[in-house]
DNA sequence: TATAAAGTCTGACGATGCGTCAGGGTCAAC
DNA sequence: GTTGACCCTGACGCATCGTCAGACTTTATA
C-alpha cells in the first residue's frame, strides 16, 4: 500500500517539507515515484521513517542517522532495543530536571537552599546520550580530543577511520604492560569508547563493558586484537572494566 | 560572587559561545563587565540562565523566552510551576514513545500487530507543548490561522498586539447571543487560546479554563470585558468551558 | 619580574534542519 | 474541461549556535 506525502505527513506528524528534505539529502527516498514525480511511500519507508524519528529524538544528526541506517549490518531490532535504553535514559534526565525544578521552586520560596551546581542538574545538552557518562568516567579531555579528531576527519575529507582505530590500538598496545587501571590507559580507553559512540554505535557503559567481555570470549576478536601484541585482548578487556579475577589464566 | 564565562559554562553545561550569543541577542547580558570587556555573571544572571534553559527545553524560541522574561509581570515562581507542568507533560510524551517503541519491537518480532498510526504515537513535534491539545479540541484551521496571523505580525513589522486581541474580542462579542458551544464560537475561542499560548503564556487546557473562571470571578476582568458588550465576560467563561450551571445568575 | 599558558574578546563565516513562498504541473470529480 | 485539492522543484530565509582567526588580558610559573 502506497501513500502520498500528505498522508504520510498527517500520519507521522512531520511536515511535507521535511519529507522533501529527507528525500533530497538521501535519508529517506520513497520506494516508488510516479511518472509525474509524485512520491509514493511504502510500508517499509514508514518503518524507516519511524527509525529516523527515534534517532532524531535521541539527538542524532541526520547525517549520522543516514550512516547508521545504511550500515550493512544494521540490525533493526537491536537498534530498537538500544533506542529504548537511550529513551529511558532520557526520561531519567527529564526526571532529574523535574526534581531540580521542584527544588528550585522551594529554593525560590526560601524553604530550602541549593548550591548553584544543583540548580543545573539535568541540563547537559550533549548530543550523545552516553557522552556525559563518558565524561564523568574519563574526564573531559579524552572525550574532547576524540570528538575533535572526528570533526577534523569529517571536515578535511575522511581520513580513513580504520587508520584512526589502528593508531589508537597501537597506542594502547604500547601500554599493555602497564596497569590497566592507570590514568594514561584509562584516558585512551575513554577515547576508544567515545570514538565508538561517535561512530553511531552508542554504547552505554554496560554495553561497552560487554564489548570488553567479547574481546576475550570470542576468539575471532581475541585473535585479531592479539595482532597488536600478545595478551592485548585481555589487557583491553581489563582496561574496559572486566575484572582481572574473572579472567581465566 | 561573580563568575567568568568558562566557569558558568562548566557549571551549566552550555558552551561559551552560547553565552556570547545570548549576550549578543540581549537575552542574557551579564550584570557586570570589566574594563577589558570580560563578562561577569552574577547570581541573578545564573537564575535567569536557569529559566532560559528550562524554557528552551520546552521548545520555546529564544525570542519568545526573551519576551517572557522581560514581561514586567513575569512571576518567576508561577513560571516555574508552569514549567513543571509542561515538563511532566513532556515526560508522558516520552513515556508514550517508549511504549510505542516497545510495541514496535514486538511487532518487528512478529509477536503483535500494530497499525501504522500506532507506530507514530508520541511523535508530535509541535513547538508549543499545548498546541496539539488545542488542535484536537478545536481543529487545525483555527490554530493555523492564529499561527499565521502571528507569523505575519512578526514578519511585517509588529502590527499592534492589542489590536489583534481587540479584533478577536469584538468578533467574539458579536457572537455573544449565540450558543457558547456552537462551532463558530468554539473556533474563535480556539484562536484565543492559541493566541495566548503563542504569546508565551502557554496555558494548558485546565489553566485556560481557569482563566475563564477568572473572567467572571475577578470583577476587574469582568468590568473590562463587559466593555465589549453586556454579559460578555460570562459568555466567554462559558465558551471557555466553565459550565453555565456553575454560574450564579 | 618576565614570560609562558590559559582565558577572553570580537568579528565573520558556516552548518543544520527545516519554513516559506513562487511558479507551475497533476489528478479526481463533477 | 474546469475547478480545487495536491504535488513538484527551486530558491531564499532563519534560528542557534560551532568554529576559526587575530588580538588582548590575566594568571601561573620560573
Amino acid at each position: 500500500m502506497l501513500r502520498k506525502v500528505k498522508e504520510v505527513a498527517e500520519l507521522t506528524g512531520v511536515s511535507i517539507r521535511t519529507l522533501h528534505h529527507y528525500d533530497r539529502i538521501g535519508l529517506l527516498s520513497p520506494e516508488h515515484v510516479t511518472e509525474a514525480g509524485y512520491r509514493q511511500y511504502s510500508e517499509r519507508d514508514l518503518e524507516t521513517l519511524q527509525q529516523i524519528l527515534f534517532f532524531r529524538e535521541l539527538g542524532f544528526q541526520l547525517k549520522q542517522i543516514g550512516q547508521i541506517l545504511q550500515n550493512p549490518d544494521f540490525d533493526r531490532i537491536e537498534a530498537l532495543a538500544l533506542q529504548r535504553e537511550a529513551l529511558l535514559e532520557k526520561r531519567s534526565r527529564l526526571d532529574r530536571m523535574i526534581q531540580t525544578l521542584e527544588n528550585t521552586i522551594q529554593d525560590a520560596k526560601g524553604e530550602i537552599e541549593m548550591t548553584d551546581k544543583e540548580k543545573f542538574q539535568g541540563f547537559d545538552f550533549t548530543n550523545n546520550p552516553y557522552e556525559e557518562e563518558a565524561r564523568q568516567r574519563w574526564g573531559n579531555e579524552a572525550v574532547d580530543r576524540s570528538n575533535k579528531a572526528l570533526a577534523d576527519m569529517g571536515a578535511q575529507g575522511q581520513k580513513q577511520i580504520s587508520e584512526q582505530m589502528e593508531a589508537l590500538f597501537r597506542k594502547l598496545a604500547a601500554m599493555r604492560h602497564q596497569d590497566a587501571g592507570s590514568d594514561e590507559v584509562q584516558q585512551s580507553i575513554g577515547e576508544w569508547h567515545a570514538f565508538l559512540n561517535s561512530m553511531g554505535h552508542s554504547y552505554s557503559p554496560e554495553a561497552f563493558r560487554g564489548l570488553g567481555q567479547l574481546y576475550i570470549q570470542d576468539e575471532r576478536f581475541t585473535r585479531n586484537m592479539d595482532k597488536f601484541g600478545d595478551g592485548f585482548a585481555r589487557f583491553m578487556a581489563e582496561a574496559m572494566g572486566i575484572r582481572a579475577d574473572r579472567l581465566q589464566d
